[in-house]
DNA sequence: AACTCGGGGAC
DNA sequence: GTCCCAGAGTT
């Protein structure tokens, strides 16, 4: 065993927080903290995690249970898409495998939402599985460890240096603990702004001895978000509603599908707006008022628009368009947009563009 | 390879 | 406000 793997260990054995998902090694408590964690900060988990196994103690009453009662238990922890396939994973170790976890790693991967970091994750802390992971502690741990200025982490051969450092690490006894240390010095100490003189692997980390470590990693591409020009509408009709979104070139649609019509490069905005309403039958009257809106995790910026307008009341409930009735989702539990619409919707005189 | 999913915390 | 977080699935 390295210097590395030994100091590591022995600072988990006495720094480790006690988490709830840490009191046993039960696969199932220890695949739900996991299923939580991701994208999701150790804070924000805790309190679902308890809900969650004090309703769903064991993988049977998981999958036993409806999806809609197992999503509201979810309700205000995001991706839920996470929660649809814990739970439709569940029914299928049930059905079709006796509700035993399986520890081949073969069978684990192919269950939903199983990739590659909760294959290794899970099946090292539960059985003891020789199998790496790579996760966003352990990525900083790797690249300041092995001081990996030359290396774009997020291209093809980034990605496989880290599964091939992980792997490298690996001890051979003690896997799941040396999996939850990597993530532990990550999450505690060797975080963005990372506290050295605390750090029990300083001695071994190529970074740290070149007084480099806060240069590591190397901050990520930015994403360059293209100005786009958008139409939103949200129209009243009868205790119905409209959505209407368009994009430049006809190119995407938000909220809710609809006839597509091209906002065109020239046209601003309020023009653009201007001709729809008029296609509507609608008088309205455009304000200046311009913004910018955040729409659920996607970062796109959006010009938008004030409008408060008044419905001639004729001529909106065409054939290809789609109502919503308030009842069905505004409040539905799971959707920033629904929210966002809700809150519309408290007002439903306002014609509004945004 | 790029997009999408989401809410919260740090700054 | 921006950036980041115990990633996975889809296209």
């Amino acid at each position: 065993m390295s210097n590395f793997q030994r100091k590591l260990l022995k600072w988990f054995d006495s720094h480790a927080r006690e988490l709830p998902w840490r009191i046993n090694r039960d696969p199932y408590r220890i695949w739900l903290s996991e299923v939580m964690l991701q994208q999701t900060t150790v804070a924000a988990v805790i309190g679902y995690f308890d809900r969650f196994v004090t309703k769903f103690p064991t993988l049977v009453s998981l999958a036993a249970a409806e999806e809609a009662d197992v999503l509201l238990l979810w309700q205000g922890l995001g991706y839920y898409s996470r929660a649809r396939n814990l739970h439709r994973a569940a029914k299928i170790l049930v059905n079709e495998h006796n509700g035993k976890f399986p520890e081949d790693p073969e069978i684990f991967s192919k269950l939903p939402g199983i990739g590659r970091y909760m294959l290794g994750a899970i099946l090292s802390q539960a059985f003891e599985q020789r199998l790496p992971i790579v996760e966003a502690n352990t990525r900083r741990v790797y690249v300041r460890l092995l001081s990996r200025f030359d290396l774009d982490l997020d291209s093809r051969e980034g990605q496989v240096w880290l599964w091939q450092t992980a792997t490298d690490l690996l001890p051979r006894k003690r896997i799941g603990d040396f999996n939850q240390a990597l993530m532990e010095l990550g999450a505690t100490l060797c975080r963005p702004q990372p506290l050295c003189e605390e750090c029990p692997v300083s001695k071994e980390c190529l970074a740290y001895q070149s007084g480099l470590q806060d240069q590591l990693p190397l901050s990520r591409k930015k994403k360059e978000f293209e100005q786009v020009q958008t139409v939103t509408l949200v129209i009243e009709d009868q205790g119905k509603f409209l959505l209407r979104q368009i994009g430049p070139g006809g190119r995407w649609a938000r909220l809710w599908e609809f006839p597509q019509r091209t906002i065109e490069p020239e046209e601003t905005e309020a023009e653009a707006c201007r001709k729809l309403l008029e296609e509507l039958g609608i008088r309205a009257q455009i304000g200046k008022e311009i913004t910018q809106i955040r729409y659920g995790v996607t970062r796109f910026k959006i010009q938008m628009t004030a409008l408060e307008a008044e419905l001639t009341g004729r001529a909106i409930a065409r054939e290809d368009f789609r109502w919503l009735l308030p009842g069905e989702w505004a409040d539905h539990p799971l959707s920033t947009p629904m929210r966002k619409l809700a809150e519309i919707l408290r007002n439903p005189r306002q014609l509004r563009l945004f």
